[in-house]
RNA sequence: AAAGUUAGCCAGAUGAUUGCGUCAACUUUUGGUUGAUGAGGAAAGUCCGAGCAUCAUAGAGCAAAUGCACUUGAUAACGUCAAGCCGGGGUGACCCGAGGAAAAGGGCAACAGAGAUAAACCGCCAACUAACUCGUCUUGUGCAAUAAGGCAAGCGAGUGAAGGGCAAGGGUGGAAAAGUGAGGUAAGGGCUCACUCGUGAAUUUGGUGACAAGUUCUCGCUGUAAACUCUGCAUGAUGCAAGAUGUGGGACACAAAGGGCUGCUCGUCCGUCCCCAAGAUCGCAUGAGCACUUUGGCAACAAAGUGCCUAGAUAGAUAAUCAUCAAAAACAGAACUCGGCUUAUAGACUAACUUUACAC
RNA sequence: GGAGGUUUGGCUGAGCGGUCGAAAGCGGCGGUCUUGAAAACCGUUGAUGUGAGAGCAUCCUGGGGUUCGAAUCCCUAAGCCUCCG
C-alpha cells in the first residue's frame, strides 16, 4: 500500500480532480491530474469492472501501484493524480506497466 | 485392455532479490529494527436455514400473505443430510423424482373427432310400435246352400331401418369409462361367470414406519393442484449501510398532540424526542471452531479424551521479477459470523464396483 | 456489502396456457404521383437451417422441469438497469 501521505481517497476529492483536471492517454492507464494545495502528489488508482471480475481489477491495481511506487519521489509534488487502468492491461507484466507509467508521466510533464 | 459408474483427495512446490497489511517486542518519536502471521473449494450467486442487533419486555385473538409436503432418523435449524419405501430410466455398476388430496367444491381442456364427461356419424339389430308382400293355415263376414274367390282379424313366413334398441367394430385425440375368454341376447353391453388389472373398506402376517404379501367384501371413477382450492405443518418485520458509545453545530421550549415496520380488534409501552455534519472507538474474530484417537450407530451423526488458536482491512494487505521441477497454465479474491444448496473449474491422484473383448 | 426490477423481429413495444412466428408503430422493399427526389397514398416484409421449389424443422436471453400443449407456470444460470452511506 502506498503511505497514507501519498493515498488520494475521497470521493469529493476523485470528483473535483475529474471535473478539473487535465487528462494524457498511455498504452495501458489514463492519466487524469490537477494541481492542488497539498504539500504532497496524491494519487489514486481506478479500476473499472469493464477490466475484469475482482481477481484481474486487484492485479491491475497491484501492477500500477508497484509501477508508480519508485517514482514517487520524483513527481512534481502540488498534484492530485487519478490513475485509471485501461481494459488492455488485462495479462500484461510488471515491467511493461512500469515502462508505461513512466513514459505517461513524462509525456504529461510531470516528473521533476 | 477398452468403455463406464460411484465416492474421496489435491488445487503448484522449492530457492534468491525487492515490497505490503496486522500483531508482539525493542528502540525512539509519529519514524525505524527484529520476529510471528496473512484468501477459497467454491471466498461467488444471495437460493434456503440460524446466530447477532434494533424495532415495545414482540403480547393475545381473527384474518391475509408466503413457504414446505412418501417414511424413519440426524441436526441449533433448514427447502439440508443419511438410511429406507414407492414410481421411472439404464444390459449393468448405478442414476432421477416439488412423491399429500381430483370421491369437499367450482374452473380449464385449443385443434382434430360422430361424440370430451357426456355421445350416436358409419355400423349392428325385426324382440317391440307402425307400414308393406305372400299363404294347401285358423276364425269371422257374405250367400238359400256348397265351392272358388273377395273383405276383416289372427297366425306363420318374408321385405324394410321410419320410430325404437345397442355400443361390440371403425377412425380422431394426451384422454372415448379396464383386459382376455365363455355364457347369454333380436343385436349387444360387467348383463352374468372365470381369471387378470386397478380403487376403497375390513382383516391376518412381517416391519418403529412408509409399505409388502395374503383373505373377504365393495366398486370400475378422464386429466390438470409447478392454476384456484382443501388438509397438515412453519413463519412478526428489518438486515452490520443492523446497531452501541462518543464529537461538533443547529432547532424546539415543558406538554399532549403524536408515535411504536402487513390489516382489524384487544391489551400495553414510550412520550425531553428532532435535524445536519464528520466518521473516532466498539460491533469485529474463542467459534453450533479445527486436528487426531477411542466408543456407540448400517449411515447422517453423537459422546468422551488429548492437542491447537489459525486473516481482520476501511478506497481496502497477501505482490513483483528470475531460476529449477517436460509446462505453471483452471475457476476464481475474505469485508459481521456459521450450516447447507446451486453454479464455475485446467490438470493430477486414490479406492470400490459394472459391462464387453481377449488370454490362461 | 445488501435490496429490488427487467430481457419478445433491424429498433421501440403489446401479448388470458391452445386458433401465436407472435398485435401495433418506426424501419426496409415494391408501386402510384414527379423531369427527378421528398412528403402523401397503396401493397408487401421476421431470422436460421434444409430443399430445385412447394414446403418442413428450429428460434420469444441460455439450460432444465410441470402440462396433452409453455413467450406465458416453476427451478436454475447469464446479461442489463435501479435503489440503500
Amino acid at each position: 500500500m502506498l503511505k497514507q501521505k501519498y493515498r488520494l481517497k475521497k470521493k469529493y476529492q476523485f470528483n473535483y480532480v475529474y471535473r478539473v483536471g487535465k487528462t494524457c492517454h498511455g498504452k495501458f492507464l489514463l492519466l487524469v491530474f490537477s494541481p492542488s494545495k497539498n504539500k504532497n502528489v496524491k494519487i489514486g488508482i481506478s479500476v473499472s469492472k469493464k477490466v475484469g471480475n475482482s481477481v484481474k481489477r486487484n492485479r491491475a491495481r497491484r501492477l500500477i501501484r508497484e509501477g508508480v511506487s519508485p517514482y514517487l519521489e520524483k513527481i512534481k509534488q502540488n498534484f492530485n493524480i487519478i490513475i485509471v487502468a485501461k481494459q488492455s492491461i488485462e495479462g500484461m507484466k510488471s515491467p511493461a506497466v512500469q515502462d508505461d507509467v513512466f513514459s505517461t508521466l513524462k509525456k504529461a510533464d510531470l516528473l521533476l
